[in-house]
DNA sequence: ACAATACTTCGATAGGTATCAAAGTGTCGA
DNA sequence: TCGACACTTTGATACCTATCGAAGTATTGT
């Protein structure tokens, strides 16, 4: 019986590390941004004209502050879901693919 | 931009739904639970002779006390993650495969 | 330079949670 | 029927978090 990291041969992240994955989409709100990147990934036009999502979006769309909005985007990187950029007065928001990757191996081959 | 749930057709289950699901694999010591069902689930022996994952187990591997392993166990029910069946003296854990499906499908193909 | 815009940081508040020890409940074997 | 076993419930503690308003910072257009 599995009960610890070191029985899972190769595994990428760690129990505490995935966790910390999951609780980054534990909010609605965070969840709802999350698949909002998700989705923008998927539906990807060319890298030259692609500004990735925006958080003056989230911040637009979603009924929450942008101080909040803050927030929950600084613990989706903190989470290593993704990661941001600043294009001049906008940040950018990327998905990071392996941690995405962890997540969907354990809830399908595992 | 989808940014609600009646933007995604035929969703089975909502944000906040999802959300609570996720909500409980953000403790290390739950996820390891429900990682072990899966498990189970997988390396399924017939239904005859298979009595699932016992709670039994969980608390006797884990490095917590018996409350605790009953607390996580009831969350992991209450989000719709598994459900449980009383076997004589010992509680066995099952896979609920709608939710874990619903998880699975908004990492992959969203 | 200045105003506007797009966040970010701070401090506060209200509510949630992981864990434990102690005591309770239901089941089974002898 | 009685003790042992497998949980469960309760109450407490220490900590974490989602959100806000107010104030701060960085960037851009004029």
């Amino acid at each position: 019986m599995y009960m610890t990291d070191a029985d899972y041969p190769s595994a990428e992240f760690s129990d505490d590390e995935l966790a910390l994955a999951f609780k980054a989409l534990s909010n609605p709100n965070r969840l709802r941004i999350y698949r909002e990147i998700l989705r923008h990934e998927r539906h990807d036009v060319g890298p030259e004209d692609d500004a990735g999502c925006l958080v003056f979006d989230f911040i637009n769309k979603l009924d929450i502050g942008a101080p909040t909005v803050s927030h929950h985007v600084k613990e989706l990187v903190r989470a290593g879901l993704i990661r941001v950029e600043r294009n001049g007065k906008y940040l950018s928001c990327y998905l990071n693919a392996p941690m995405r990757n962890a997540m969907a191996v354990l809830l399908n081959n595992e």
